[in-house]
DNA sequence: ATTATCTATAGATCTATAGATAATGC
DNA sequence: ATTATCTATAGATCTATAGATAATGC
């Protein structure tokens, strides 16, 4: 028998795994260092021990999950499709991140409204590589327009109008339970079917 | 010269503006009593003394907000215009009282994904109200559909895409406003534009 | 007299650290 | 020896209330 894999049960990681929880469940400020210790299984010394303050234990998990949110565009460039599957799988994959982190929009929501200064970090962090790929995209978009496949439209317009249709069902979900009757089985369901709607709208949204 | 109005002007006045300023900004749990008075200008005490308790005074401004957020879509229904100018004033009626309150989207989701409890007692205020219009909704649409000028869609399905479209715009306002190197002013204007695209994109979703 | 406002404070957090003890690795 | 974990606590909030004083309405 191998030596027990301690790399996810450590007590480190068990704070983190815990925090990462509470903080998706409801932001920074209202999950206590006491309380994660508590779901991690160990005093609330330790959690300092490990990250020194909540807030860098919080930026370690935020950094990681708002970089989830605001990549996923990235993955489909570069493979040689044409404009519209491209952009049909972009949104689709979007969404798809979304379904599997279905918190993720509230808590980097969240904290950037009541902190704002937290996005400075983010910017240098990301700007290089959404830079390219945001200029990759509005090349590919200028020649379509070029061609009158599709209707002139800035990137930003575009990117706007699919973040706009992913992101808000998982916001708003609380209010869609309500508003419609649903249970969590019944908004599960709602959510899932809502991925090709977005992709037709989107499409829609940008047709001559 | 008239008395002074001091509707407007008495400190539980204040206290109410000063503290609807606040939650606004940050939501219920990140503002103090301690700082409210201090926005209204008294000491801690008297917020107590008018409101009784934190949470009763963000309850009376919550509703309130909430109940805003909801009855938009209400005010253009009744008048006789066909379907699709009706959509298309409803959408825009519903993006200005966005445009006027850009922070409301975030009080209604920061709060209730925090304090799901909070909706039960929403719920029972608006149902009576919004159910009707709902059901005025669905036979217009169900109506348009049988005429064949609108494809096969639930009103659901339409309104979770106006809000969508009309609502992340202000919700992740921090974010577009990094992501595209805007200023407070520049980002006003870009909201404003929006408008126009989602009343565009919501008519191109409905067409067959 | 009644209502509005203030000062002071009890009691409940909560974060971060100091210092003691237990576990581990050499 | 070093690292992990615990107990205890200082210091900083923050909410809510009690009790004193000032302002107002009759």
């Amino acid at each position: 028998m191998e030596k027990q894999d301690t790399g996810d049960s450590s007590m480190e990681q068990k704070i983190l795994a815990a925090a990462e929880l509470l903080f998706l469940e409801k932001g920074l400020a209202l999950t206590s260092t006491t309380e994660i210790a508590k779901e991690a299984g160990c005093n609330q010394a330790l959690v300092h021990y490990y990250f020194r303050t909540k807030d860098r234990l919080f930026e370690m998990i935020f950094e990681k999950k708002a970089e989830l949110f605001m990549k996923t565009f990235l993955q489909i460039s570069g493979e040689l499709l044409p404009f519209e599957e491209k952009l049909r799988r972009k949104v689709a994959a979007h969404y798809e991140m979304l379904l599997a982190n279905p918190q993720l929009p509230f808590l980097i929501i969240n904290e950037l409204v009541t902190n704002p200064q937290r996005l400075q970090g983010l910017k240098e962090k990301l700007s290089s590589v959404v830079g390219s790929v945001y200029r990759e995209f509005e090349a590919e978009l200028a020649e379509e327009i070029r061609k009158g496949t599709v209707r002139p439209l800035s990137v930003a317009d575009i990117i706007i109008t699919i973040i706009s249709l992913n992101v808000y069902p998982f916001l708003g979900a609380p209010v869609l339970k309500v508003a419609m009757g649903l249970d969590a089985a019944g908004l599960q369901e709602r959510l899932r079917m809502r991925k090709q709607e977005n992709v037709e709208i989107v499409l829609r949204s940008l047709r001559p």
